[in-house]
DNA sequence: TTTGACTCTCCCGTTGGAGGAGGCCGTAGG
DNA sequence: CCTACGGCCTCCTCCAACGGGAGAGTCAAA
C-alpha cells in the first residue's frame, strides 16, 4: 500500500494528476480511508499507472484512457484505436507543417527585403542578371489588378516559387486603364496551362533602379532611369520589368513609404 | 459602418469571436451605441480583422495578436516574433513526430504478431532462414534480466531495429540462475561498443517451433523440438535461439497465455 | 504532546471561444 | 393593435487536464 505521495514518486505522476484520475474514474485507489479520505494505492496499480502514463504520452485523452483501460488489456485489442490516434496526430502535423511553411515564407521574404533595402543606394546601376524561369499571366487592364495574377500563380505553383513577384510592361508608354502587362513569379519548375505560361526570362546587361515609396510615385524613378539611358545612349528592350522587393506584406499592409520596387531595363544587344 | 452580423459576414469571423476580441481589447468596434450597446465597425477595421485572422491562423495567441497589433504595423517589425513562433511550432511537430513514430512501431509490431499467430500451426517445422545483422549484449544470470538488455539496445540503436527481440542460449542445458545468454535485436546497421556487439547471425536450415503461452511453460516446447531433432537424427548448433513474436506489449503487459515465442535450432552442417 | 510533513476538499485560472437563456429593439404582416 | 421574427445585448456554463493555493484535518516520530 502506498500513500498518494509515495505512489506519486513511484509512478512519476503528480499528486494532482492522481486525484484527477480518481475523480475521472481512470485510476481508483484500491482503498480510500472512510474517515480521513486518504487514498491508498496497491502494488498492482503501479502497472496500471504505467499504462495510463504511456497512453497519455501517446496523447490519448483521459476519457479515452478510461475507456481503453476498462475494456482492454492487450496491445493487440487497441490497434484500431492506435491507428485512428495516429491519423489524428498526422492531421495535426500537417496543419503545423503548413503553418511552419507559411512562417518560413514570410520570414525569408522579409529578411531578404531588409537586406536588399540596406544594400541599395537608390541610384541607377548597371549590372548583369541571369536568365530565370518564370510563370506568367498576360493581363490587360489596370495595373492594380496584378495582385489577382500573383495569387493565381501562387495557388497553382506556390511550392516552386523562388523569387519576388514581377511585372513585365509591354507598353512603351504609360497607360492608365488598359495597360498590357504580365504578372509573373520566378519558379523552379512548372508546366504551362491555358492561363499560366512558364517560360524563360532572358538575362544580360541591365539598368536597374530601386524605387522607395508608394507605387503611385514610381513615375519619377522611371524618368530618372530613362534620362540615364539616354545620357549613356543605351537602348532597352520591351518588356521592361518591375520587381516588387517589398510591397504589402503577408500579414500587414505595411507603410507604402517603405515599399521597395526595382525597375529593370534590359539593354539591347543589337545597338552596341 | 457595419453591424456585428454584417461585419461577421464580411470578415468571416464569428460574432462570438468578434465580441471576444472586443472584450480582450484586440479589435474594439469604432462605435458602440450608448443606449443599446450595439457594436458598429468601420470599413477600415476590415483590414485589421484580416490581420487578426492571419495571425490566428499562424497560431498566435489572442494576447500575442493584441500585442502585435498595438505595437507594429509592418511584417518586417515582427520577424523575430515569427521566428520564435516557428520554433514553437517546430517543437510541437517534433513531439508529434515522436508520438507518431511510437504509434507506428506499436501498430506494426502488433500487426505482425497477429499475422504470425494466425499462420502458425504450432508444429515443428523445417525451414530456411537468412543470415541477419544483430546488435547483442552478452549477459550472465537470470533470463528475466534480458529485458534490460533489450532496453539498452533500444536506447542506443532504436532507429535501426528491424525485427523482433531474440535470446541466444549458450548453455546446452537448462540453468536456473546463472545462465549464459545474449539478448539481441536485428538491426539495419550499427557500430559495436564495449557493451553492445553488432555482428551477423548465420542463416541456414533450421528447425522452428512456435510456443504459445507463458515463458515458464516453454520447457514442454523444448522437449518437443528436441524429440523431433532426435527422431530425424539432426544435430544443431549452440547458441540456440528464441524469438519473441509476442510478449509483454509496449502499453499493456497483456495476457501471458497469448505470448508467442519461436524456438529456432540451426541444423549443423558438419553432420549431414 | 508537540511538531512537521502529508493529505483532504474546494475554488480559481488557464485558452478561445460555443451554446444557450432571458431580454431589448425595430419592423412587417395579419 | 397584436404578434412574430430577426438581430443584438449581457451573463452564465462548458470544454481539457491539470497547477496553485487556502484552510483544515491526519499521521508518525520525538
Amino acid at each position: 500500500m502506498f500513500s498518494i505521495g509515495e505512489f506519486s514518486k513511484v509512478t512519476g505522476l503528480t499528486i494532482k494528476s492522481l486525484r484527477f484520475y480518481h475523480e475521472q474514474g481512470v485510476l481508483t485507489p484500491s482503498r480510500v480511508e472512510a474517515g480521513s479520505g486518504y487514498r491508498y494505492y496497491s502494488e498492482s496499480q503501479i502497472d496500471t499507472a504505467r499504462v495510463i502514463a504511456q497512453l497519455r504520452e501517446l496523447d490519448f485523452s483521459v476519457a479515452d484512457v478510461r475507456e481503453i483501460l476498462s475494456n482492454h488489456s492487450d496491445d493487440a485489442d487497441i490497434v484500431e484505436r492506435l491507428k485512428s490516434q495516429r491519423a489524428v496526430i498526422k492531421e495535426r502535423m500537417k496543419k503545423d507543417r503548413d503553418i511552419a511553411g507559411l512562417l518560413d515564407q514570410i520570414i525569408v521574404h522579409e529578411t531578404e527585403a531588409t537586406k536588399t533595402m540596406s544594400q541599395t543606394n537608390y541610384a541607377v546601376e548597371e549590372k548583369n542578371v541571369d536568365p530565370c524561369l518564370i510563370a506568367s499571366i498576360r493581363m490587360k487592364g489596370a495595373y492594380s489588378e496584378c495582385g489577382k495574377g500573383f495569387a493565381k500563380i501562387g495557388r497553382r505553383l506556390g511550392r516552386f516559387i523562388n523569387g519576388k513577384p514581377m511585372l513585365l510592361h509591354h507598353d512603351t508608354e504609360y497607360k492608365e486603364g488598359d495597360a498590357n502587362f504580365e504578372a509573373c513569379m520566378p519558379v523552379k519548375k512548372g508546366e504551362s496551362n491555358d492561363e499560366i505560361t512558364v517560360k524563360e526570362l532572358p538575362g544580360g546587361r541591365v539598368l536597374s533602379l530601386m524605387h522607395l515609396g508608394p507605387y503611385e510615385e514610381i513615375g519619377r524613378s522611371y524618368e530618372k532611369i530613362m534620362k540615364h539611358a539616354k545620357a549613356q545612349s543605351l537602348n532597352y528592350d520591351v518588356p521592361t520589368r518591375e520587381i516588387y522587393h517589398k510591397g504589402p506584406g503577408m500579414i500587414f499592409k505595411g507603410n507604402p513609404k517603405k515599399y521597395l520596387t526595382e525597375i529593370v531595363f534590359l539593354i539591347s544587344d543589337d545597338v552596341s
